[in-house]
Order: structure tokens, then sequence, then C-alpha cells
DNA sequence: TCACTTGTATTAATTCAATAATACAAGTCG
DNA sequence: CGACTTGTATTATTGAATTAATACAAGTGA
């Protein structure tokens, strides 16, 4: 699994490692059943705290994107599994009530707002990984 | 114009002013052309420091919401004004990006992420003021 | 005009999230 | 069984964001 954390991007190490995984579980390039590495192990590959590697295991655990089996390794849930697809809906749920509450505080209506993330779609087409 | 500041939320007192006013100017309660209380009348009345206050104004006054006439005081801007609308959908759009983009990171297509919007916009239905 | 009221600027104190240092707990698997 | 590897917990450090203290600048409008 390949990481690369960029150190003054003013985006946390943490919330680095936690897009970058998501971002290969959803392009597939880590399936369910993988197993991510050790948390020294990639802290040492990263030149970072083990605490930092821990504290982005354990968002994606309660993501429902991986499952720690406490001494045995961290691995990349099902996520076909209604669990974890329910799971992604909560978050993405709070997401978007905070956007409609902005757009409601900006008096854009529900209309201007769906048309806007249509466009919006379409201008951003190509997923990269990068950011 | 009342505003309440709650201090423990969590959220900055210059970010609680910020969405207080937009939430008063999107509701109709201030209307284009109403001067705001001056900084430091604002500031004594909320019991915090002048320039917190100053804060608030200053991002209200770059998202477009209100104008600054130097010593004359702070007014609500035309919010039918094209230039007031466009910054406001500048902001909308930041937000739909990041939507757009957590939505593909977790593998959700994009009707489902429309549909999701017209739900939530259902549920939410009455825009409260407090949160 | 010119005192007064307005917003502005600068610097410091404080608070809090992010990261690190270090030690602990516990299941695995030879 | 028991050493090893795994994740966990606790505490300290650091740095950035928030708030405050204080002084400045400038247009208003009687």
């Amino acid at each position: 699994m390949q990481i690369h954390i960029s150190a003054n991007d003013g985006v946390p190490i943490y919330v680095q490692i936690v897009n970058q995984v998501k971002y290969q579980v959803a392009s597939g390039r880590l399936k369910a059943g993988d197993e991510l590495p050790p948390i020294r192990v990639l802290a040492e590959r990263l030149i970072v705290n083990p605490n930092t590697v821990a504290r982005a295991y354990r968002e994606l655990e309660s993501a429902g994107l991986v499952e720690k089996r406490r001494t045995a390794g961290t691995y990349v849930s099902d996520q076909g599994s209604p669990l974890a697809r329910r799971e992604r809906v909560r978050i993405l749920t709070e997401r978007v009530d905070a956007l409609i509450a902005e757009a409601r505080q900006m008096d854009i209506p529900k209309d201007d707002l769906l048309k806007l993330i249509e466009n919006r779609h379409a201008v951003l087409k190509p997923a990269s990984p990068e950011e």
C-alpha cells in the first residue's frame, strides 16, 4: 500500500492517511480482506509517530472502512456489506445536512443547489487521486 | 439586532456572530440598507473583545453580506445584487465540490447523492434559527 | 472646522488540535 | 506455553487559530 505525505499542506497527517486509504478502497486498489500495514510499520515508512497512524486507523474504523482484529492486524472491511454502506451514508448525510443549512442561510433554493451539484459533478469529472 | 453567544460550543465566537447575521439576513429580519451595531457596541453587549466582532464583520464583508463605510458604520448590502449572489454561489460551490469529492471516495453515485439531498431537504423542512 | 465615532492595525496571551514520547495490554501462532 | 507483534492508553510538546489589550487612522456631521 503506497501512501504519500506532504508536510506543509495544512492538511493533518492523519487526515491525509485517511483520505488516501479511502481513495484506494473506493478505486479498488485495496479490496475487502486486504491487510493494512501494522501501525508501526507505516509510521516508520512515513517517518511519523505511530500514534498518528493509530489515529488514522481509528477514524477509518469508525467510518466502517476497516476492521481491527486486536493483535492480528487491520483489515479492509467488506464495503458491499449493508453495515459499511449504512455507515458511509450516515457520514455523507451529516455533510449534506450542513450543506443544506448553508444554502438556506444564503437563501439559495433547493433546485439551484441541485443544479449546482450537477454542474460541478460534470466539471470535476475525473476523480483524481492527488489533491 | 439580537445575537446570542454560547461560550462553550466549540464554535468560535466570531463564527457564531457571522452565522447569526447570515441567518437574519436570509430570513429577512435584516434587510438591505440596515445598519449593524458599531463594533464596540456589539462587543460590549456580548462581553467580548471588539477585535472579535471586527473579525466577524470582516468575514461578513468578504462574503458580500455587508458593506463597511469606513467611519460611517456597517450596512447590510443588497443581496439581490449580482455581486452578492455571485459571492454566495462561489462559497457554496466550494462546499459542493468537497461534498462531491467525499461522495466519490465513498463510491456513492451522483444520483444517490441527489436523492439524499432531496430526502434531507424534506426532513429538515423548517430551517430553525437555533443550532 | 474638529471632536467624536467609526473601522483598522499590531502585538500578546490563551486555548486547543495535532503530533510525539513512552509505556501498557493482550491475542497470535510458532 | 510464551515471546513477539499487534493495537491501546497516558502524558507532554508544539504550533496554529482564537481572543484580547492597546494604540492608530480617518471620515462624519454638528
